[in-house]
DNA sequence: AAGTCCTTTGGGAGCGCTCCCAGGCGTGAT
DNA sequence: ATCACGCCTGGGAGCGCTCCCAAAGGACTT
């Protein structure tokens, strides 16, 4: 780690510019890669920039080219706690990765109340950013449109419905959901129940859409005594699954719509006294650390999370440029998911 | 939330006082609350800035104040994975709430390769940031000495060893592990166990520390084969059970230094026929997602995480102020653990 | 030899703020 | 009435960049 000290005074453009002997317009050319500098001029710059160790300063380049060299990543603290600890660790690191050699900073945003909002808000519209990544944002978060309606570039994680009109990267919650209940369908199960997220979120749609398309493709009937809701949370998967066993107590398998869930309902399931994968095999989503730890361990549906980070951060960057050489080129990605067998199923 | 448009047009400090009829310094001190204004003036320019809906320009504050009000926190990519999710998550949040009435900005920066660290070391030293908060470094890692030496404040999220010489935060580790071995003890355990972290980090060494303590406060023997590393790994945690067994097959407690290694020993114990809790009490620490979903639930040691992001980004500023006012107060805090019960023990 | 066009270069202006100095004005003492 | 001393206030200078214009020079053409 070779950083020349000069204590105090930091070199600017000016000192760069002065010990190469050519002028700051030149120097500012060098760094921004300008195309028309002569190769020896440059080489000059580069070594008189190495020599001195000098770091442009970010706040006066802000300043004078009007952009900040920073993108928001916004994460509502709901969420925090419920979707919770793999999520966001994936897809920062994705971020994070996305940006590394860019000179894009992160800055980490999170959202608890109306009044933080409003600041936040407050924030982006003074276009303090250059660009916001929003986090699981719900149906009804003012935030997606607020950025829609000043220009701001963003891109979502998730969609929030199937006609998303903010860029967003999401995986494929339907194909994953299939190819669980296929993989349920093809280890002989016949009954394959489902608990299902809180229905008026769409990514809770599209894992339910999966399940009926895997039933129905492979020509079983769809009973609705085999759906019910957990909520997302544990408490909900034990009370759901209790209800599916009331209903359809011979049901030999079940697709749970998150690990959490699953979790739930492998806790009722060993009290009423099933064995899994024996008399009742699982699955679940997400592939969390719960998944890894449970007894036996949870075959679950992997959402690639830091490929989607990298995604979003890669989608923004693009947005920015374009709307920058005034383009406009919105659009969404979705990425594949993989299904991660354990003993469970 | 109201912001108004005024599109394209930022308003600017200048702006902010040709509207409430006063002159450019008369606003930037009502912003920064000098104390040399008149009531009468500072509700004028109030009422202007709401009116306008200004916000003041970062980079231009930065720029002339040569201050950036931004801190960054750093994570060190190989923890990412390992102490993972609910450290940060926790630790972040509380960092944020404490950031959220300052207007510090809170950069993220993870760094995962050599080369990333130089470069965050270059920014560093840039003075691109008003201070860095460090989670988990390592005893090696070049960060809190190059920190040091620079004059950059910095906080640390635990210590490197007893006599830390940069600014901490850190739980008790000592006292969470005394308390987990003396809850033990006091259910009348008395062949008690311990799998370690590696020994060379010293939250290891602490937590083995209040093992001992505990076994010698209630007057029992102290046993080497009662003793293995488990690395803080679930495969660690698997051989530190094996290895523990085949010395004493007669114990009957164990206390796990982590609960990832707690996993992997309840796993052997299962293996061996051992129920959990009749045969072998358990107990973690850190109370993960992993220890409420293990089966039984795992009894373990909480840390404050919130709490000591809160503290960290607390001391971080203080430090910051202290600077600037020509004074260096540097000191660690240590805040209390508690133990969770659960029914593993 | 003069004119044209391109590439490369230097440096002025200005981004929006903070810092600080000088000046205006009121108050109390002389 | 005069002076000294405060408190407020306005605005110049300057933070370190980028943007852009003008100018210098080289390679061709006429």
């Amino acid at each position: 780690m070779t950083v020349s000290g000069r204590r105090g005074q930091r070199p600017t453009l000016e000192q760069v510019a002065a010990y190469a002997g050519v002028g700051r317009g030149t120097v500012s050319r060098v760094i921004n890669g300008a195309a028309n500098v002569s190769d020896q001029t440059r080489t000059a710059v580069q070594q008189a920039i190495a020599e001195l160790g000098y770091v442009p300063n970010r706040a006066a380049r802000a300043l004078a080219a009007g952009s900040t060299d920073a993108i928001a990543l916004v994460i509502p603290e709901a969420e925090t706690r419920l979707f919770a600890e793999p999520y966001f660790s994936g897809i920062i690191r994705g971020v994070s990765t996305e940006l590394a050699d860019t000179d894009m900073q992160l800055l980490l945003t999170l959202i608890r109340t109306p009044k933080e909002r409003d600041r936040f808000a407050q924030y982006v519209t003074a276009h303090r950013v250059d660009g916001v990544l929003l986090v699981s944002v719900h149906a009804d978060d003012p935030l997606p449109d607020l950025l829609e309606r000043i220009e701001m570039p963003a891109v979502l994680s998730g969609r929030r419905s199937g006609d998303e009109s903010v860029p967003y990267v999401d995986c494929d919650n339907t194909g994953g959901a299939q190819a669980a209940v296929e993989h349920l369908i093809g280890r002989g199960r016949r009954a394959v129940a489902t608990v299902t997220g809180p229905l008026d979120m769409y990514v809770a749609q599209c894992r339910l859409h999966g399940y009926r398309d895997a039933l129905r493709a492979a020509g079983l009937e769809q009973d609705e005594r085999l759906v019910a809701d957990g909520d997302f949370t544990e408490e909900g998967g034990r009370r759901a699954m209790r209800e599916l066993l009331s209903r359809r107590p011979d049901l030999d398998a079940v697709f749970c719509a998150s690990d959490v869930m699953a979790a739930g309902a492998r806790a009722v399931l060993r009290e009423s006294g099933r064995r899994v994968p024996e008399d009742v095999a699982l699955v679940g989503f997400d592939d969390s650390a719960v998944a890894r730890h449970m007894d036996p361990p949870l075959t679950s549906v992997r959402q690639p999370l830091e490929e989607m980070g990298r995604s979003m951060a890669r989608v923004l960057l693009e947005q920015i440029e374009d709307r920058k050489a005034g383009r406009d080129d919105r659009a969404g990605r979705v990425l594949p998911t993989e299904l991660i067998r354990r003993a469970s199923s």
